[in-house]
DNA sequence: CTACCGATTGACT
DNA sequence: GTCAATCGGTAGA
Protein backbone atom coordinates (compact mmCIF):
# COMPACT_ATOMS: atom_id res chain seq x y z
CA UNK A 1 0.00 0.00 0.00
CA UNK A 2 1.03 3.21 -1.02
CA UNK A 3 0.14 6.57 1.10
CA UNK A 4 1.59 8.73 -1.82
CA UNK A 5 4.50 10.85 -2.72
CA UNK A 6 6.47 11.63 0.50
CA UNK A 7 6.47 15.40 1.27
CA UNK A 8 9.14 18.10 1.47
CA UNK A 9 8.77 18.34 5.38
CA UNK A 10 10.29 14.57 5.02
CA UNK A 11 13.68 15.36 3.34
CA UNK A 12 13.57 18.57 5.16
CA UNK A 13 15.34 17.20 8.09
CA UNK A 14 18.68 15.92 9.26
CA UNK A 15 20.06 13.68 6.50
CA UNK A 16 21.01 10.78 8.86
CA UNK A 17 17.38 10.72 9.93
CA UNK A 18 16.18 10.83 6.30
CA UNK A 19 18.47 8.09 5.14
CA UNK A 20 17.61 6.08 7.79
CA UNK A 21 13.80 7.13 7.24
CA UNK A 22 14.06 6.45 3.61
CA UNK A 23 14.91 2.65 3.51
CA UNK A 24 11.96 0.35 3.09
CA UNK A 25 10.37 3.37 1.14
CA UNK A 26 9.16 2.85 -2.49
CA UNK A 27 11.31 4.64 -5.41
CA UNK A 28 8.86 4.78 -8.48
CA UNK A 29 9.85 5.87 -12.09
CA UNK A 30 7.07 6.06 -14.95
CA UNK A 31 7.89 6.63 -18.23
CA UNK A 32 6.13 6.01 -21.53
CA UNK A 33 7.81 2.91 -21.53
CA UNK A 34 5.91 1.86 -18.38
CA UNK A 35 6.05 2.32 -14.54
CA UNK A 36 9.48 0.56 -12.53
CA UNK A 37 9.00 0.03 -8.72
CA UNK A 38 11.20 -0.55 -6.13
CA UNK A 39 12.04 -0.98 -2.36
CA UNK A 40 14.82 1.42 -0.80
CA UNK A 41 17.06 -1.28 0.94
CA UNK A 42 20.47 0.53 1.19
CA UNK A 43 21.29 4.37 1.35
CA UNK A 44 24.42 6.64 2.23
CA UNK A 45 24.37 10.06 3.82
CA UNK A 46 26.58 13.00 2.49
CA UNK A 47 26.80 15.85 5.61
CA UNK A 48 26.77 19.12 5.18
CA UNK A 49 29.99 20.00 6.77
CA UNK A 50 33.13 18.15 7.48
CA UNK A 51 32.55 15.82 5.12
CA UNK A 52 35.11 15.67 2.66
CA UNK A 53 33.31 12.98 0.79
CA UNK A 54 30.47 14.97 0.08
CA UNK A 55 30.33 16.76 -3.49
CA UNK A 56 29.25 19.62 -2.33
CA UNK A 57 32.53 20.06 0.70
CA UNK A 58 34.37 22.26 -1.79
CA UNK A 59 31.68 24.70 -2.22
CA UNK A 60 28.82 25.33 -5.03
CA UNK A 61 29.82 24.25 -8.81
CA UNK A 62 27.65 23.20 -11.70
CA UNK A 63 27.39 19.78 -11.21
CA UNK A 64 26.49 19.74 -7.32
CA UNK A 65 24.14 22.83 -7.65
CA UNK A 66 20.72 21.04 -7.01
CA UNK A 67 22.03 19.93 -3.25
CA UNK A 68 22.23 23.85 -2.53
CA UNK A 69 18.96 23.74 -3.50
CA UNK A 70 15.75 22.94 -1.86
CA UNK A 71 14.75 19.47 -0.12
CA UNK A 72 12.57 17.21 -1.83
CA UNK A 73 14.49 17.30 -5.37
CA UNK A 74 16.90 15.11 -6.73
CA UNK A 75 20.89 15.42 -7.74
CA UNK A 76 21.66 13.19 -9.94
CA UNK A 77 25.47 13.06 -10.95
CA UNK A 78 27.85 10.65 -12.90
CA UNK A 79 30.57 8.82 -11.85
CA UNK A 80 32.93 6.27 -14.50
CA UNK A 81 30.18 6.97 -17.01
CA UNK A 82 27.06 5.98 -15.04
CA UNK A 83 24.31 8.03 -13.16
CA UNK A 84 23.47 7.77 -9.08
CA UNK A 85 20.34 9.33 -7.83
CA UNK A 86 20.09 11.18 -4.52
CA UNK A 87 17.44 12.80 -2.66
CA UNK A 88 18.74 16.27 -1.46
CA UNK A 89 17.88 16.98 2.42
CA UNK A 90 17.71 19.94 4.88
CA UNK A 91 16.64 23.95 4.48
CA UNK A 92 17.83 25.39 0.69
CA UNK A 93 21.35 26.02 1.06
CA UNK A 94 22.63 23.16 3.67
CA UNK A 95 24.35 21.16 0.78
CA UNK A 96 23.42 17.46 2.40
CA UNK A 97 21.72 14.38 0.66
CA UNK A 98 21.21 10.67 0.82
CA UNK A 99 22.72 8.33 -1.95
CA UNK A 100 19.93 5.76 -3.13
CA UNK A 101 22.44 2.54 -3.36
CA UNK A 102 20.02 -0.15 -4.10
CA UNK A 103 16.43 -1.35 -4.26
CA UNK A 104 13.96 -4.12 -4.27
CA UNK A 105 12.63 -4.71 -7.71
CA UNK A 106 9.12 -4.59 -6.84
CA UNK A 107 7.33 -4.14 -10.51
CA UNK A 108 8.26 -3.78 -13.93
CA UNK A 109 10.56 -6.25 -13.58
CA UNK A 110 10.69 -7.14 -17.35
CA UNK A 111 11.15 -3.34 -18.30
CA UNK A 112 14.42 -3.04 -15.95
CA UNK A 113 15.83 -5.88 -17.48
CA UNK A 114 15.40 -4.60 -20.99
CA UNK A 115 17.72 -0.96 -20.12
CA UNK A 116 19.86 -2.92 -18.21
CA UNK A 117 20.58 -4.92 -21.26
CA UNK A 118 20.39 -1.91 -23.26
CA UNK A 119 23.43 -1.13 -22.42
CA UNK A 120 24.97 -3.62 -25.14
CA UNK A 121 24.03 -1.41 -27.67
CA UNK A 122 26.64 1.27 -26.80
CA UNK A 123 26.28 4.89 -26.42
CA UNK A 124 27.11 5.13 -30.11
CA UNK A 125 24.83 2.33 -31.64
CA UNK A 126 27.32 0.21 -32.15
CA UNK A 127 26.00 -3.29 -32.34
CA UNK A 128 26.50 -5.89 -30.09
CA UNK A 129 29.03 -8.14 -32.30
CA UNK A 130 31.47 -4.81 -32.78
CA UNK A 131 31.13 -3.69 -29.32
CA UNK A 132 32.61 -6.89 -27.39
CA UNK A 133 35.83 -5.72 -26.96
CA UNK A 134 35.10 -1.54 -26.50
CA UNK A 135 34.44 -1.26 -23.19
CA UNK A 136 30.98 -1.76 -23.80
CA UNK A 137 29.71 -4.58 -21.03
CA UNK A 138 27.12 -6.11 -23.36
CA UNK A 139 24.65 -8.21 -20.99
CA UNK A 140 23.86 -11.11 -23.20
CA UNK A 141 20.84 -13.44 -21.29
CA UNK A 142 18.48 -12.58 -18.45
CA UNK A 143 19.55 -10.85 -15.25
CA UNK A 144 18.55 -12.09 -12.14
CA UNK A 145 16.59 -10.02 -10.33
CA UNK A 146 18.65 -9.98 -7.30
CA UNK A 147 21.41 -8.07 -9.60
CA UNK A 148 18.68 -5.78 -11.81
CA UNK A 149 19.05 -2.58 -9.49
CA UNK A 150 21.79 -3.89 -6.47
CA UNK A 151 24.22 -0.90 -6.85
CA UNK A 152 23.56 3.33 -7.21
CA UNK A 153 24.70 2.96 -11.25
CA UNK A 154 22.43 -0.13 -11.83
CA UNK A 155 19.29 1.42 -10.35
CA UNK A 156 19.22 4.49 -12.42
CA UNK A 157 20.28 2.17 -15.22
CA UNK A 158 17.06 -0.59 -14.45
CA UNK A 159 15.02 3.29 -13.25
CA UNK A 160 16.11 5.38 -16.91
CA UNK A 161 17.28 8.02 -14.43
CA UNK A 162 19.79 10.35 -16.07
CA UNK A 163 21.23 13.88 -15.76
CA UNK A 164 17.60 14.95 -17.41
CA UNK A 165 16.15 14.47 -13.98
CA UNK A 166 19.16 16.52 -12.20
CA UNK A 167 17.17 18.69 -9.54
CA UNK A 168 13.53 17.19 -10.52
CA UNK A 169 10.92 17.52 -8.05
CA UNK A 170 10.56 14.71 -5.99
CA UNK A 171 7.59 15.62 -3.99
CA UNK A 172 5.32 16.07 -7.26
CA UNK A 173 4.15 12.26 -7.65
CA UNK A 174 5.19 12.36 -11.50
CA UNK A 175 7.50 10.70 -13.42
CA UNK A 176 9.99 10.41 -10.79
CA UNK A 177 9.40 10.34 -7.00
CA UNK A 178 9.31 8.07 -3.54
CA UNK A 179 6.18 6.96 -2.12
CA UNK A 180 5.68 6.86 1.71
CA UNK A 181 5.46 2.77 2.05
CA UNK A 182 2.82 3.48 5.31
CA UNK A 183 3.75 0.36 7.18
CA UNK A 184 6.90 -0.92 5.09
CA UNK A 185 9.21 0.87 7.32
CA UNK A 186 11.36 -1.84 9.28
CA UNK A 187 12.07 -1.56 12.83
CA UNK A 188 15.70 0.12 13.53
CA UNK A 189 16.72 -3.10 14.64
CA UNK A 190 16.47 -4.28 10.87
CA UNK A 191 18.65 -1.53 10.06
CA UNK A 192 22.10 -2.45 9.88
CA UNK A 193 24.97 0.87 9.28
CA UNK A 194 28.51 0.40 7.59
CA UNK A 195 30.78 2.82 6.34
CA UNK A 196 30.71 4.36 2.59
CA UNK A 197 31.48 2.10 -0.21
CA UNK A 198 33.60 3.75 -2.71
CA UNK A 199 34.57 7.18 -1.14
CA UNK A 200 38.31 7.86 -0.62
CA UNK A 201 37.83 10.28 2.10
CA UNK A 202 36.07 10.08 5.44
CA UNK A 203 35.66 6.63 5.10
CA UNK A 204 35.86 5.53 8.56
CA UNK A 205 32.44 7.44 8.89
CA UNK A 206 29.46 4.89 9.73
CA UNK A 207 26.82 6.70 7.05
CA UNK A 208 25.70 3.74 5.16
CA UNK A 209 22.42 1.88 6.32
CA UNK A 210 20.92 -1.33 4.39
CA UNK A 211 18.47 -3.40 5.85
CA UNK A 212 20.25 -5.95 7.47
CA UNK A 213 18.87 -9.11 6.09
CA UNK A 214 18.45 -7.61 2.50
CA UNK A 215 19.18 -10.20 -0.43
CA UNK A 216 19.32 -7.04 -2.52
CA UNK A 217 22.15 -4.71 -1.59
CA UNK A 218 25.47 -4.17 -3.31
CA UNK A 219 26.88 -5.99 -0.57
CA UNK A 220 26.46 -6.85 3.34
C1' DC B 1 42.23 23.53 -25.22
C1' DT B 2 44.69 19.61 -21.97
C1' DA B 3 45.20 16.98 -17.59
C1' DC B 4 43.49 14.84 -13.80
C1' DC B 5 40.05 12.62 -10.80
C1' DG B 6 36.36 9.54 -9.26
C1' DA B 7 29.87 8.47 -4.08
C1' DT B 8 31.14 2.42 -10.10
C1' DT B 9 31.11 -1.84 -12.05
C1' DG B 10 32.78 -6.21 -13.79
C1' DA B 11 36.51 -9.28 -14.20
C1' DC B 12 40.12 -11.43 -12.13
C1' DT B 13 43.98 -13.34 -8.16
C1' DG C 1 41.00 -8.89 -1.84
C1' DT C 2 42.97 -6.15 -6.65
C1' DC C 3 42.63 -3.69 -11.10
C1' DA C 4 41.25 -1.00 -15.08
C1' DA C 5 37.76 0.60 -18.36
C1' DT C 6 35.76 4.98 -19.56
C1' DC C 7 33.86 9.77 -19.63
C1' DG C 8 31.63 13.97 -17.35
C1' DG C 9 33.08 17.49 -14.28
C1' DT C 10 36.54 20.43 -12.87
C1' DA C 11 40.68 23.21 -12.70
C1' DG C 12 44.19 25.27 -14.98
C1' DA C 13 47.21 26.91 -19.09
Amino acid sequence: MSAGPLPRRFYDRNVVTVARDLLGQRLVRVTPDGRTVGRIVEVEAYLPRDDPANHAYGGKTRRNASMFGPPGHAYVYAIHSRWCLNAVTEPAGVASAVLIRAVEPLAGVELMRERRSARAACHDGTVPERSAQGGCHGRAGRESLRDLARGPARLCEAFAIDRALDGWDLTRGEALWIDDAGDGAPPPREIAVSRRIGVTSAHDLPLRFYLADSPFVSRP
